[in-house]
DNA sequence: CTGTTAGCGCGTTCAA
DNA sequence: TTGAACGCGCTAACAG
């Protein structure tokens, strides 16, 4: 390791990292003072301020935010963890709250828990590890030892793209049962009774599912047929979908997916066969507002606004960082979604 | 669950989270032999192994990354840079390449560079300061001081998604300068005499379209009519696009696109316009192989395995960690491309 | 195979 | 406004 002596040898390999003594001894001042010109500038004299930037320039030194965090007991890391970022409604959630805590000076370690509560438990043991300030999760379904852990860790916890029971801490999403209501209603008020559902695994989804097939039983509609698909969700999983729901050989004039990229395969296929959409068939996908605009014209769609999300997540943390967890109020933000209905246009 | 003695105060509102010393407290032995037992466990003896890992259980120790990596000076972290994540054709790097690292312990912390230059030194400045064990970034194109800080910094470093003079250390890509030529030479050969082109403006898009320009002209080709677009790469810009080319009344039966997206608005535009595609315009983008499935079945495109990249990279990295810097050789892997034609199926 | 010693680079807590 | 001492939690290097 290297040692106090001044460096004299290897000049070219590698300099031996300025650390925060060599800007001091170069400006003049005491280490400590480098610490506060570079941290909190405003209690610092301007003239030391400038010896201390100067230094810092003729030096190209980099804090080790490793020290610091160890330190300080504050990482400014975020910690998100969403199921894919890969054709899907998460990655504008994923760019704006990374857009909004950079701005605010904090960097964002990505976790990709897939659709299972053990993969984000996983997860979650690492990359609690790097003492993040504040963690964002996808959905409400945590395992038990996953909500000890987050529980223990003490930070600031935002459940996202769900509202839901005994949350953890803070909420920003919209609720999946009352989007299969709308569902349901919406087009129930346009006039259909036959439907079709195409669905991926994945729990949220089902839950939307489950919500549409009660709320159409209400209206005194009889179970649709439903189709469940292996997550992820691909095009080729709505081409699929509808197949194996044609040669059930049960009558629907619209199919409910689970998103926008199930909704295309569904139109795909039905195209092939010569269907005229939405004519003979409607489809109804799910998925980013922001993406309505590249959807096929005759495809409807439950729009949630995803990056909205993102940002309301990010602030939501900022306030509770500078709050120093006293404000603690429960916050729990209903995003909410549109239907975008195309047959009509 | 109850500790020796040692925490007496808030006891419920945060258990003073255990360390490595309380660890070693519980099962009977010195610190350091918790740390290997637990980095490298087969040093240890087993009975010492089993005791350790029963006190961690029984105490919920996470171990403290940010100590471990000062100390240790490897942070088992990895920093990537992409411009984008939304839309983008490198969300599945991100995701293949963050799969293959987390396999093999390494986090990722994820960056936003956009598509300038400038915004990536920013970034780095940052980025440097948590001590990653290496780095991977999109392009080539980067800021003297950029690479300066690179090279201070003294860790592998892989460039992705393109190949160019200089690298800084590795590179896993493609050549942007082979795709415009070959974009060049497949069309022509196909009997298209009239191009357009509809681009962003981002570096690598560019410059495969000055390829294409200067191949073409080599084929005889007059140079085309151009629209270049402001990023990022949305469905409008190719509707824009293709709108502005038309009002230029230049005659073309071809339209060349930098991405797939912007291939999908030409398309759309040129749809409701009631041309006929791809009779009377064919239209080539260019995106991931793996998302060829989803296009529109009159669009080609070139194709590159933006997931494969990402692989290769982890790959490269590992690679260079165990070698612990002496292997050392010049990783420079050509991915390449590949032309789907739909025009013929 | 195990333990001891001595930092990693920084920020906190005091005092001046 | 500035500085000195100390320790954050862990691991490298040596010893036993």
């Amino acid at each position: 390791m290297a040692k106090k002596s001044s460096k004299v040898l290897t000049a070219s390999v590698n300099p031996a990292a300025p650390t925060l003594i060599d800007v001091a001894r170069v400006a003049g001042v005491s280490p400590i003072t480098v610490s506060r010109a570079l941290n909190r500038p405003e209690i610092v004299s301007e003239a030391a301020r400038e010896k201390v930037l100067a230094a810092v320039q003729a030096t190209g030194y980099v804090p080790n935010l490793l020290a610091g965090g160890l330190a300080s007991n504050r990482s400014r890391l975020v910690a998100l963890f969403v199921p894919t970022i890969v054709h899907s409604i998460f990655a504008e959630t994923v760019q704006a709250l990374m857009a909004r805590l950079s701005q605010a000076g904090y960097q964002t370690l990505l976790g990709l828990s897939g659709y299972s509560a053990e993969q984000e438990e996983q997860l979650l043991a690492a990359v609690l590890g790097r003492k993040p300030d504040g963690i964002v999760l996808t959905g409400t379904l945590h395992t038990a030892a996953s909500r000890q852990r987050l529980a223990q860790a003490g930070i600031p916890v935002v459940e996202s793209w769900d509202l839901g029971e005994d949350p953890l801490d803070m909420q920003v999403g919209f609720s999946h049962e009352a989007v299969g209501r709308a569902q349901a209603e919406h087009l129930h008020a346009r006039g259909y009774r036959r439907f079709a559902v195409v669905s991926v695994d994945d729990p949220r989804a089902l839950r939307r599912c489950r919500s549409l097939v009660a709320r159409l039983a209400e209206l005194g509609v009889a179970e649709p047929p439903l189709e469940i698909l292996p997550a992820p969700a691909l095009v080729e999983s709505g081409r699929a979908g509808l197949r194996q729901l044609l040669a059930r050989d049960e009558a629907f004039d619209v199919v409910v997916c689970s998103s926008d990229t199930v909704a295309q395969g569904v139109m795909a296929e039905a195209a092939s066969r010569g269907l005229r959409l939405p004519k003979d068939l409607a489809v109804l996908g799910f998925g980013n507002l922001s993406s309505a605009a590249q959807m096929h014209p005759a495809l409807s769609s439950v729009s949630v606004e995803g990056d909205r999300m993102g940002t309301l997540a990010a602030e939501a943390l900022l306030q509770r960082f500078n709050e120093g967890d006293q404000g603690r109020e429960a916050v729990r933000i209903d995003t909410g979604f549109h239907i975008i209905d195309r047959a009509t246009t």
